[in-house]
DNA sequence: TTATACATGTAACTAGTTACATGATTGA
DNA sequence: TCAATCATGTAACTAGTTACATGTATAA
């Protein structure tokens, strides 16, 4: 989903600031399947007031920028809700890691390794982080929904690597190297 | 991965031509973590010969226009390699399946339904896909590694689907909509 | 004393998408 | 006769990334 329609589906969830949506991006539910910085988020949030999608108040601070809280408007409400009407597309994924690996053949046996144990040591930050969130909120069955599914999927790409990484780094030995590393 | 690298990537298995390339990103195995239409692999084609990393050889055809057949070089294998020592970054997911899903509350039970519906078709279809793919092929160690994950992934999301489909349409008979759709 | 959290934004750039333009051959 | 496959490409546009610019407060 764009960054503006991501912007709205936070605010459903009640005001926030660019600075607390970057968040929500980064570590709450949507991080699963939405990524932007402040590059993106800030424009968006700034073409979205122009297009009355949401209002924003300053709450002016001491010795700090002010403070820009936004809030959808009905209009905003709208917006979003013709996105969530028309049927999905495809899911974009891509993945270095999974390009990487296609050449393992060509790569030297200890790089392969480094990688994927790299890979796995994400795997399990990432489950851990899960977990934890899910912990302290009282998500509605949607959010809990969309959690679980990336509950389910960093545990079957952990299970994968894990299972699979001998036979990823033995494949390494035969065959000539492109590279010495 | 960028377009232009997973160009290289595909160039390395065999010579082709854009169109035969662009097959790969969407049938072939690339399709699990590669996107990319002929608006963005012929002109990464054009850079990568300006670059000196792939080399071109023009057929002529009747009654069809000229096939250019794109080879790459050594320099174009060191620019690959240099992609493949470096640790990848992470795995770049966006699913506005599942951001629709999140809003689930504020939708109909029977849209919800069809959206869910409609994944697990797809789901299928790749599956099924996936599974002709490597039927024919005698693929190397890396290319089965990619293969299976992907493999693995559809299956995870298939489960997750068909299990959770009851709950999250359940979800959607309390609360207000925002839609009745 | 050092890093992190708070808090905003722009400018330049990179990359990719979509729509357009062209048109024969082959199999169902 | 209709759809798919073969086969190339460009122009305009959209979207997103990266680096820069600024600065305080607080907790470890």
């Amino acid at each position: 989903m764009d960054v503006k329609t991501a912007c709205l589906g936070v605010l459903t969830m009640g005001d926030a600031t660019g600075y607390e949506i970057r968040k929500q991006f980064e570590d709450g539910p949507f991080s699963v399947f939405v990524e932007g910085g402040y590059g993106s988020i800030y424009p968006a949030l700034n073409r979205l007031t122009e297009e009355g999608c949401v209002t924003c108040a300053t709450e002016s601070q001491d010795k700090r920028p002010d403070r820009k809280v936004y809030s959808i408007t009905a209009k905003g409400k709208l917006a979003l809700v013709d996105r969530l009407v028309a049927m999905p597309g495809p899911d974009k994924f891509r993945s270095d890691f999974l390009f990487t690996l296609f050449f393992a053949e060509h790569l030297s046996a200890r790089w392969v390794e480094t990688v994927v144990d790299a890979r796995i040591a994400e795997c399990r930050a990432k489950l851990e982080q899960m977990r934890q969130c899910s912990h302290g909120t009282q998500a509605s069955a949607g959010h809990a929904y969309v959690h679980d599914f990336g509950v389910a999927y960093y545990e079957m790409a952990l299970r994968f690597l894990e299972e699979n990484k001998h036979v990823v780094v033995a494949a390494t030995l035969r065959g000539e190297t492109m590279v010495a590393e």
